[in-house]
DNA sequence: GTCTATAATTAGATAGAC
DNA sequence: GTCTATCTAATTATAGAC
């Protein structure tokens, strides 16, 4: 939140993507916490140490702070390949572990920003349903090949969310304390149920 | 939204209870749809036809009017009695059911607002934890006799909250739409695995 | 109860010096 | 790149007339 950054070889970035970067921590970290009206572009610049108008300079507009805040890291996509390379019946243990690890690691806090935000900012909103879609939703039921596909990938979807509503936003306990071992255990074969068990 | 209540026999109420009834009827819609610090008490007037000053003389403050929102109906309390009526072997379509039903029903916005403003809103967060650990949490607790029962019914929260969420504030298909039946069929079971099933 | 007027504050955004 | 100064608009909230 203040100044620990690396020296990193002065004058190599000349200085200024040091104060960018602050910028854009500040303001995932607010974001994620107060939500997009909730986040003024003065407290982001007064947590980030540089002035209002540095911020301005760099975005442009508070809308445009929010979307760089909001890009993901390239460590996503990898993650997820890895999920649906392996079978089907074992896919719900891969992919709550996937995601609360990613969760876990606090630079994929966009994620996290997306499901804070999503509840009253419009572009949030739909960038969180297009991005579960995009990658959790049409890959899954491309590997269903059963009538109910849509209902089953559903209901994971749900689950999902709300364990990381429950986790990370409205931390709940014991989910939001839990270790990534213990929620894999019971939320993992749960999952699995709704993906390819029997229809009650 | 605009003026459409009935005459309600003229002078009976002395006119000033309408006002304050749209009010509040604005305002659950607003704070529901953007969040308190997104939701202006201007536009709350707007949207119910009164002045601006009006919702201070009733509700003296933002914060305050934003409280009275969150008051729940009274029909919440019975419903929830009945929930925990039944046996526990099939409390997991009851919980399931009933909350559908009543957050279908659009007179109990509240439990709405609650889980849209959460996420940035410290008071709505405290209260959406309290409400499910007194409402749901402790209850089940109390009938679950496991060594596990924390993490069982903190599964449950979890699904119901994603559930919640899905179908009301993100509005992810097919749980936006689905029938309450329909979800009450897939979700219950896997409910009530977490509750009762063995563990995986 | 209802409205006008307005005070006090704060937000997003810009121009321009260094 | 960085900061000072400032403009404009909107917001919460109050005092007081009718």
């Amino acid at each position: 939140m203040t100044d620990d950054l690396p020296a990193t070889r002065p004058g190599r970035w000349r200085s200024g993507a040091q104060s960018r970067q602050r910028v854009l921590d500040a303001a995932r970290t607010l974001f994620a916490a107060r939500g997009y009206s909730g986040t003024t572009v003065r407290a982001v610049a007064a947590n980030a140490g540089v002035d209002p108008a540095m911020v301005y300079y760099f975005f442009g507009t508070k809308q445009g702070l929010f979307s760089a805040a909001l890009e993901m890291s390239p460590q996503v996509a990898p993650a997820l390949h890895a999920v649906f390379a392996g079978s089907l019946d074992s896919m719900g243990v891969r992919i709550i572990r996937t995601l609360l690890e990613a969760m876990d690691a606090s630079d994929h806090v966009p994620l996290a920003i997306l499901t804070r935000t999503a509840p009253h900012h419009d572009e949030s909103e739909v960038l969180l349903r297009e991005f579960i879609d995009r990658e959790l939703t049409d890959r899954l039921m491309a590997m269903l090949d059963a009538p109910d596909a849509a209902m089953r990938v559903g209901t994971v979807n749900a689950f999902i969310l709300g364990v990381a509503v429950a986790r990370y936003v409205v931390r709940m306990e014991p989910v939001a304390s839990a270790s990534v071992d213990e929620l894999v255990a019971r939320i993992g074969p749960t999952l699995q149920q709704c993906l390819t068990g029997p229809t009650a």
